[in-house]
RNA sequence: GGGUCGCUAGCUCAGUGGUAGAGCAUUCGGCUUUUAACCGACUGGUCCUGGGUUCGAAUCCCAGGCGACCCA
């Protein structure tokens, strides 16, 4: 600590450790009034948001006799000799306040008479105010409180960042995210639109029959996706247990216990690596509904996105980073080789064996076809290189390989496929559904490839689940699932680039990892 | 995993080998209609970290950390 030859009035000097030294000081000078600059409560009948809508027409230099109390923080000062004005922010919006020096002695004698010059002295931006006082426009056209009293409810001991520029600093906006949402009022937007986007999911499955269950986080087996899992260690029943990566196979389990029309929106942990649209925790919602399929599930994901956009953003038409996006419906439904054909060229259908398909991939430059061995997964690389990024425009891409797709019914009609699309917003995944495979004989087979693919070595391939198997043996009925992403739902409709701004802390390394060489 | 760029005062940024700077914020003084208030004065530094080159490094070199973007 440096050295406390400083006297008390002395307040001089700007590094960090002094402004903090100086605040505290004015915490010591406020408790020396008898004033708790720790306040317990206060009493809020109007909110700033809810004053500028409901004065809007008040003129320029008119007050009213319309009393408030507000509480915020304040985000800017200006001080004059007998006069000063604030910047109060609470959670909906700014207004003014109008600190009056004659009408704050006044009203505030008894408790205080050198009020105003406290409120001068020892008051800073980033203190939380509670205040009362009347409605007036000012003369220059600024909505304010015209303040008869003011408490310090809270002292903040910090600087807030320059009231101009603010904090960009990306790094810091993350892991000081109180910071970003104190000075960065779009980002308090966004969040409050994730909760709206929830809340219209959940609202619309409520009103569809869809009830909402939880299932376990903590599992001794990961499955339901390709996925690396994370490990964490339950140590009274000493085994290793998995962080779920999908909520799926426990949700089915639930359809073959009776429920028809069930969902879950929650978190899903997956050890992978970290980009603008992955953090290894992310928030998805899955849906099952007996008796339907894929299609069914069509037209219920389409209605569910429409009416985030609607009761989010009041419009079918947004803008995504520069592009605009259409999400009136119907969407487009196209196959898998459909889109493939248009972009390459290739029509994959009549092509049999593996050979076959990456000669003609090849030709047209798809990369990464060695570790391909089925006409599926090389129909899939072209798809991904060739034709993903380009659907900006929601759209729906129907019948996948089997190979690829473990946990899907085969198709009806198509060898080779299954009934499974995925949808396509900006060039990104945002669903994934199926005509949920039911038959258990099959879906032992799958499981058991998939299990071989783990036990050569992939990662991300899943073992065979045991007890779902057993599950889907007592006879699971017609089943459409759908699994969707909430955070990249959120990215597109917030207009958000990376899937950072979506989550409220995501997940950083440390600035100063522990134990670093 | 690879490439490019960035990291300097609380915040936003200048500074490309020769005394570490500006604006805002802070502190002090003035001011009853401001809203990036204004005027005057002052204060504030682990130049991301470590090593190297050099008479001398924020600057050049090497290694590392964290982040952004692009690619896989």
């Amino acid at each position: 600590m440096a050295s406390d030859n400083s006297s008390s009035s002395d307040r001089g000097g700007s590094s960090l450790e002094e402004i903090r030294a100086a605040r505290l000081q004015k915490v010591a000078e406020l408790r020396q009034l008898g004033l708790n600059p720790y306040a317990y409560s206060w009493d809020v009948t109007h909110r700033a948001a809810d004053l500028q809508a409901k004065f809007a027409d008040l003129e320029a230099g008119a007050e009213v006799d319309f009393a408030v109390s507000l509480a915020g923080r304040v985000l800017a000062r200006r001080v004059f000799g007998k006069l000063a004005f604030f910047a109060l922010q609470d959670e909906t919006g700014t207004i003014q306040l109008y600190l009056d020096k004659k009408k704050i002695q006044a009203s505030m004698a008894a408790a205080d008479p050198q009020a105003f010059s406290h409120l001068k002295q020892l008051t800073d931006a980033g203190d939380i105010l509670g205040v009362e006082g009347t409605i007036k426009r000012t003369d220059k056209g600024e909505l304010s409180v015209n303040v008869s009293r003011y408490a310090v409810l809270t002292k903040s001991l910090l600087p807030l960042p320059d009231k101009w520029h603010g904090l960009t600093d990306v790094a810091k906006r993350y892991r000081q995210r109180y910071v970003d949402l104190i000075v960065n009022p779009t980002v308090r937007e966004t969040f409050r639109k994730r909760a709206l986007i929830t809340a219209s999911i959940r609202r619309h499955l409520d009103q569809q029959g869809f009830i909402e269950i939880e299932t376990p986080v903590l599992q001794p087996e990961a499955g339901g996706a390709d996925a690396r899992p994370f490990v964490t260690y339950h140590n009274t029943l000493d085994m290793e247990l998995y962080l779920r990566i999908a909520t799926e196979l426990h949700l089915k389990r639930l359809i073959v216990g009776g429920f028809e029309k069930i969902f879950e929106l929650g978190r899903i942990f997956r050890n992978e690596g970290i980009s603008t649209r992955h953090n290894p925790e992310f928030t998805s919602i899955e849906l099952y509904q007996a008796y339907t399929d894929y299609v069914g599930m069509m037209d219920l994901t389409e209605a569910l996105i429409v009416t985030a956009a609607q009761d989010v953003i009041g419009s079918t038409q947004i803008t995504y980073q520069g592009q605009a996006v259409d999400l009136s419906p119907p969407w487009p439904r196209l196959t898998m080789h459909a889109a493939v054909e248009a972009k390459t060229g290739i029509d994959f259908t009549p092509l049999t064996t593996v050979e076959a398909a990456r000669a003609a991939a090849s030709e047209v430059g798809i990369t990464g076809l060695e570790d391909c061995t089925s006409v599926g997964q090389v129909l899939n690389q072209a798809f991904e290189q060739r034709v993903e990024a380009t659907l900006i425009q929601p759209t729906f891409i129907i019948d996948y390989p089997v190979e690829i797709s473990p946990l899907a019914k085969p198709h009806r009609e198509k060898a080779g496929l299954v009934e499974r699309f995925e949808l396509f917003i900006v060039g990104r995944e945002t669903a994934n559904s199926f005509s949920e495979l039911t038959d258990p004989v099959d879906q032992r087979q799958r499981l058991e490839a998939q299990a071989a693919k783990k036990a050569a070595g992939d990662l991300e391939a899943q073992g065979v689940d045991e007890d779902f198997l057993t599950a889907l043996e007592y006879g699971m009925p017609p089943t459409g699932g759908m699994g969707m992403g909430i955070d990249r739902l959120v990215m597109l409709l917030t207009d958000s680039a990376s899937i950072r701004d979506a989550i409220a802390f995501p997940l950083l390394k440390p600035e100063r990892p522990e134990g670093a060489e």
